[in-house]
DNA sequence: GATTAGTGGTACTGACTGTTACCGTGATTT
DNA sequence: AAATCACGGTAACAGTCAGTACCACTAATC
């Protein structure tokens, strides 16, 4: 049950004790401990099934649009979104910070969330580099670094929960805004400055 | 001391036991409630003083450079060993897994931290839009999807335990590699295609 | 040398928790 | 209708832990 995940994003996993789980979702220990035979068992299959749920929505799309950029800002908006989701901040909270303690639920997060995502993404820009759209370079490195541009400061402000996440309007502004500067950069280089574009 | 930070950065704040602490730094539980009142203030005192300790090396640098890439190159290269360093990702864990307990905690970190950072990265970028080095944009966007790209999805496995650290030879690549992307974008325009640049 | 202050260590208490066992109830099956 | 099963709820057990109190020792002060 979903309601039994939110229990351990918020609180955490050595905080989080089952009678509180019960408490908010009902049922009993006695089946808790036939399905799933222990408190990391649950923990366990709690954050597996979430995080195949939320990181599945990562790997659909991203490549609907017609030219590279609108690929990427499709990409972006849709990673953003994922990335603001509650249940994808409490997720990574709670990933984060039990690591050292499952390490194999750390890296099962990141090989079907982040990693995939990335390796997606690196495909994107392969073919757009062979295409000769863009230049010569380590890929798989820009593609992590797109990532990150993503989850970036506002974001990290969103899972320290310092502000609420952003709107649709203000993840399709961040989304293009990311895109226009990997593309293309933020320089104004003086050997071609046709126009100040503010857009 | 630092030591005893060190152990709620393995463990998390639930999980470690005011006796382990003393298990590793020695004294008395005494002492340390005589100084710290509580488990709490004891957990608040060491996270402060690392994050001071830590965040300090952030806002020294990065305008030593002479022009403006040589700037953002020392300002990636210093932002990102920071932010391999072992003592920030152990922060970095504790605060974001204890942010609902601890808000407090957290803005302090934020604004300390990755705030003050992104706001000297703001200066950097609002004096080279006035030098008309940078196109008309939202510098504090900017600013923060920069430092996102710094804590990109490497920096991710980095804090999920899933690699370790960069060298400070691979820190120099992605760095340069990320000022690149920000001042120019990885797009090769057609128009102006003067030879492909591999480097 | 005696006294006092401060420290490390240990024991204790009360509360909490993971886990197991037990009891009562309602539904399903034969 | 009887019996079996599945389930929720409660209790019990054992271990842990925050926080307090106490004891022994050392060092400094008078």
């Amino acid at each position: 049950m979903t309601a039994a995940a939110e229990v351990f994003f918020e609180q955490g996993y050595a905080a989080t004790s089952i009678d509180s789980i019960i408490e908010r979702t009902g049922g009993s220990k006695r089946n808790i401990y036939k399905e799933f035979g222990s408190k990391a068992g649950l923990f366990i299959a709690l954050v597996s099934d979430t995080a195949d749920e939320v990181l599945d929505a990562l790997s659909d799309d991203g490549s609907r649009g017609r030219d590279l950029t609108e690929q990427l800002v499709g990409y972006a908006r849709q990673l953003t979104t994922v990335y603001m989701s509650a249940r994808l901040v409490g997720l990574l909270r709670v990933v984060m910070a039990e690591a050292i303690r499952f390490p194999d639920l750390a890296a099962a997060f990141y090989e079907r969330g982040p990693g995939r995502a990335a390796a997606r993404l690196v495909e994107i820009l392969e073919e757009a580099k062979e295409r000769g759209e863009i230049a010569q370079g380590d890929c798989q490195m820009a593609a992590d670094q797109f990532c990150g541009m993503l989850r970036d400061n506002v974001h990290l402000q969103v899972v320290l929960g310092l502000r609420p996440a952003l709107t649709t309007a203000e993840i399709e502004a961040s989304a293009t805004a990311a895109v226009r500067i990997f593309l293309d950069g933020i320089r104004v280089d003086a050997s071609a400055r046709p126009e100040p574009n503010d857009q």
